[in-house]
DNA sequence: CTGAAAGCGCTAACAC
DNA sequence: GTGTTAGCGCTTTCAG
């Protein structure tokens, strides 16, 4: 077993390699005991400013730096936040982590990062992990298939910090960051509408995420609005991946229905659509529009280009940084829902030639 | 301060919530000395079976967890493994750790990631938050602009485990998991020159990563081997995103050069030059041949679909994973380099049309 | 087979 | 101002 145990000494320097100094050691170097060190180095009220110099000196030159586990252990602080994903295959989730990190770091906190891979029982022990290592807070995005929600309760009820992102559970209450997906997607089918479509079908999400159930419920109310005729068949189940909206569509057509716009759950979805539409000769946007969601960078890729929503996502991580930073610094906290705003891209995938 | 110390008691249950529970409550429960627990949970030898079981039963019932924090402080291993990687906007660096994740947990270490945005001095701050919140190995992909390695080099020395990935540095001595990139650019560059495109161009990526070099060897040889001429100007800084590739094919265009197929040091940067390309009216593949090499999952969504070269970035995150476990677990261990072959997909970008 | 005791590196009363 | 001591939760000698 190697280990952290191996410290071998290198004669020419007479030194330890690296961070085995220890404060015991400053306090040997310069005679004086542990707890002086330790006040000196923590910048307590009650420490001799020239015995301050001199300990921070001595620190610097044995290049000394404190061991953040025993800290922990002490302190049960750790300057470290958790980050529970569920993917970041797109580059949604990314984006968002970015955020975070642009908020969390210049404060002096570190930034694990955890990726569930969309399964429950690894995000469990991801948050598992994270908890019993002490972190200061949770910014967590929740699996689509997790329903067993024991363990995050008990976090919740002891009061630890955590912010849910997007991937929101209701029955969790936290302070939660969001987008407005109810509102975009009505925007997003309205615009289609006032460009002439009439027949227009929903690819539809995982069924238990809210985000997937805001968009469909903007889309029925946008429908409902300007009193298009609509039909459970509009509505197809789907999933979010670019492979999902290829079969979505490919039943689709063969089933002989004739949409002539789509509105997807999200870019790769819509993207698959794409994809079929275009291999069935069918003209896109002239024979049908079509718009996505955008959790990826696809849609610029793309042709047509894809007319998408477009979230804020470093943003959203910003904002669930700070709340989460709030509640840690904080006693009183109050959760509270955030809820991010967008801009509509209309490109060519949706805007009929003449 | 919220924090860590706050346990309400809930009346109802008599429990505190969550683990509370210490190998001390266990011990008093059970009127054991506290080395008697540790003994029974850690499965020691000289424990009697009857004790463990009881012990066992006890911890279970009581819902006791250790805290890794204070086994951390004790064992100097931690069954955490740290991750660095200089992004994932990409697909290549998430499917990397996907497959370290798919190694390493079903042993039951924890992955931590880190992502350094290009920084180096992000990158050097995760390294050290990583060791020295003890992980008991690193695997790492560096940062494009990372020249100073005194820190990785004292890491090295010390024998901490650790191997590279992708992003590698020469001057590091540990194991590295590569892309035979030299043979697949070779291979890409005459592919196109079977196809009979003779005024080849590489888009070229940024200068000091390995990576970018062998590419540029890679396609310098090919051209070689076929006696074609090539001048400095054939070969074009670019970089990595999309905008990258816009830039230098834009700035080829204005230069008045004409390539009659282009080589991009990978699928962003083709993706960019397609996209100038297609706005300036030249015909992919018949004007202008184009190959990528895989870094994302563009390739499949441009049109025309993209001819590129496959990394099976997966494995590659397999093998790194294996080569740090073995490091972990053995005393002995001589830094391996373990190359990858991709596969090559020929799509409609790089096959003229008759 | 089990218990007592030391110690991992650090912080925080409590003395002086 | 500074030193002494205890203790965070755990593992590991060392006795018995």
């Amino acid at each position: 077993m190697k280990s952290w145990k191996i410290f071998r000494k290198f004669p020419e320097t007479n030194l330890y390699p690296m961070k085995k100094v220890t404060i015991k050691d400053l306090a040997k170097a310069l005679n004086l005991s542990i707890s002086t060190i330790s006040r000196a180095l923590n910048d307590k009220y009650d420490i001799n400013p020239e015995t301050q110099a001199k300990v921070l000196a001595m620190a610097e030159e044995m290049g000394y730096s404190p061991n953040p586990i025993a800290q922990k252990l002490q302190n049960k602080k750790s300057k470290n936040i958790g980050v529970v994903v569920p993917e970041f295959r797109n580059a949604f989730f990314p984006d968002i982590i970015s955020g975070i990190q642009d908020i969390v770091q210049p404060l002096g906190y570190q930034v694990l990062i955890t990726q569930s891979n969309e399964n429950s029982e690894t995000e469990l022990l991801n948050v598992k992990s994270l908890y019993e290592n002490m972190v200061d807070g949770l910014i967590i995005s929740f699996s689509s298939g997790t329903t067993d929600l024991k363990y995050y309760q008990q976090l919740v009820e002891q009061e630890f910090p955590m912010v849910q992102v997007n991937r929101v559970l209701e029955e969790i209450n936290t302070s939660k960051v969001l987008f407005d997906d109810y509102s975009w997607a009505f925007m997003a089918t309205e615009h289609l509408i006032l460009q002439g479509y009439k027949n227009i079908f929903h690819l539809k999400g995982p069924k238990h995420i809210v985000v997937t159930k805001e968009r469909l419920r903007g889309f029925e109310g946008a429908m409902k609005k300007h009193q298009l005729p609509m039909d459970p068949t509009q509505i197809i189940d789907s999933g979010v991946t670019i492979e999902d909206g290829k079969k979505a569509m490919q039943k689709l057509l063969e089933q002989g229905q004739k949409p002539d716009a789509i509105f997807a759950v999200n870019d790769p979805v819509a993207l698959g659509a794409i994809e079929v539409l275009k291999a069935n000769n069918i003209k896109i946007p002239n024979d049908v529009g079509v718009v996505g969601f955008s959790e990826s960078r696809l849609s610029e890729v793309v042709q047509p280009k894809l007319t998408t929503v477009r979230q804020p996502t470093f943003e959203m991580g910003q904002a669930a940084a700070k709340l989460l930073l709030q509640e840690i610094e904080s006693s009183i906290s109050v959760p509270q829902t955030v809820k991010f705003s967008g801009n509509f891209k209309i490109k060519e995938s949706s805007v009929k030639l003449i």
